[in-house]
DNA sequence: TCCATTCTCTGACCTTAGTCCGAGAAGTCG
DNA sequence: CGACTTCTCGGACTAAGGTCAGAGAATGGA
């Protein structure tokens, strides 16, 4: 790794939590604990449950029980039972908690326009800029790229995403049954492989081989979500497949898709892959796609 | 102001302390309360005066003497008294100090590392240089401008660092015995003013005016530090100057300057201001600079 | 020389953040 | 129904961060 670029994100650290960080003081400037600013700010204006909650936030069920109780003596929020499921309790904010909560927005709005206040128009247009890159890039980092079981929940939410996905692009629509299957044992090691990328768990994005002895493997299921799109991570999983079907003993990668696809089309050219002629027949499938793959050394 | 800009800067803000927080998580890491932490760094290789570190942390007295007597506990520090001043005392990290700041700048580098690792190589490229723009105009819009007294250590040392810097630029050198002069009392409100800037207390530019009643406001002594140049402070400087002598009854702003001060030309072409004839017998002026103030509405 | 100031340190005190544990109510499943 | 799980809550406790006032040593200036 560079170690001009390991120390540039040390200074950007330093710089930024100085500067930027004052935006959540504006959280304590109203005489509350940052922890119930902060809880109080998450609940939102359509309430929560407290288990999300304590999820979200990873707190202690102690504490945010303490917390919770002091914003309610407060008057702020209201905490009940859920209707359907007595153990769960949902908090709203009371109008008094609304006020509240849009107070610690305005004060923060008013951080960040002193940021911006003593910048000239066009160095303001090039902060907020270079921040969204930041952001962008930084989100892009986070995602996390798993073997996953394709029993797991992950797994079946991003085969779901998937298929809904190519019923709504492909001309005439999708129907999983007419196209060559690959079921859960077919993308179970040591048979296949099944990648899952998460962002703060939560998938969004997939990616599956099938890995028949001595023959090439074979790419299924590359999906990006939609939120996630443009950062790069179609690249990576194609690039973590790879790796993949190398330890696994593959030389070659193949795959076939659709027509309306085209970023998938030229994310693989970009990548590699030259097209070659029909190798199955699979009734989706426009365009085959195959990459001899680097001997690992 | 923009809200959109004002919007991206809150978000950037939520993505950013999650994920680069994590940098100072590493000095958590080693069984040490981050106070102690930061402080064992704050100290540096070659150590620190305790004032300059309670200033620079911004701590109360007390709660500092008591982290470093925990430091020295542990035998990562020496406090001895000042060679000159009997009451100020000097803190040193020991070798066990030095050793345990390089591993807190060795986690912190790790914690870096792995926000670059799952990344593209121009991915990289392109985070870095964004982080890199993001903390120039942070650090940009840092800068404070105030009208200062002549007369305060900020301002001399910023007009000596002026005139050692025409000393060094101008062909023959500079003496400003020999320049027309802006002593003191001319630069004091109302006969005219002066504005520093400062960064952290630091003071990085200056310019003043002088302001003769009825005769168009002089602009002199127009200087930014080398570190913080390329910030738009220059322009910054001006236009608070403009405002300074628009709103002290002044129509129009005059300054001459010597040719191999390039940028400041440029500065003041793109700012609006036209060449006209000499009108001093500066002796360093080669060029003579006139802008009429918009009258303020 | 004396007085005000600067600098550091200690003691007393407070709030916040956070952990651990066990009780108890509500739901689920065989 | 009974056993197990899920969810919330309060008690007990700890560590860390932080504030305030006062004492005492060293210094600088009138």
């Amino acid at each position: 790794m560079d170690a001009s670029q390991v120390d540039r994100i040390r200074r950007f650290n330093r710089t930024v939590t100085q500067r930027i960080g004052a935006l959540d003081d504006a959280f304590l400037s109203r005489s509350r604990p940052l922890g119930q600013a902060r809880l109080l700010w998450e609940i939102g204006p359509a309430g929560s449950e407290v288990r999300t909650l304590r999820a979200r936030l990873a707190l202690d069920s102690g504490y945010l029980s303490r917390l919770l109780r002091a914003l309610q003596a407060d008057g702020l929020v209201t905490v009940d039972a859920d209707a359907t499921d007595g153990r769960v309790r949902r908090v709203h904010l009371t109008p008094a908690g609304l006020a509240e909560r849009a107070e610690l927005d305005r004060l923060s709005d008013g951080r960040a326009t002193e940021i911006l206040r003593p910048l000239a128009p066009e160095q303001r247009t090039r902060l907020v800029a270079a921040m969204a890159e930041v952001e962008r890039l930084l989100t892009a980092s986070t995602v996390d790229i798993a073997v996953v079981d394709p029993r797991h929940p992950d797994a079946t939410f991003c085969r779901e995403a998937y298929f809904e996905e190519l019923r709504r692009r492909f001309e005439g629509g999708y129907d999983p049954a007419l196209a060559i299957p690959a079921d859960d044992a077919a993308l179970t090691p040591p048979a296949g492989v099944l990648l899952v990328a998460r962002l703060h768990d939560e998938p969004v994005g997939c990616a599956a081989l099938k890995l028949p002895a001595g023959e090439p493997a074979h790419l299924k299921r590359m999906w990006v979500a939609p939120a996630v799109r443009g950062t790069g991570l179609g690249r990576r999983l194609l690039h973590e497949c790879e790796r993949e079907a190398a330890t696994r003993g593959a030389r070659v990668v193949r795959l076939e898709t659709n027509r309306t696809l085209t970023e998938a089309i030229a994310l693989y050219r970009a990548a590699g892959y030259r097209e070659v002629a029909r190798f199955n027949d699979e009734i989706y499938g426009d365009h085959f796609f195959e990459k001899v793959l680097e001997v690992p050394g």
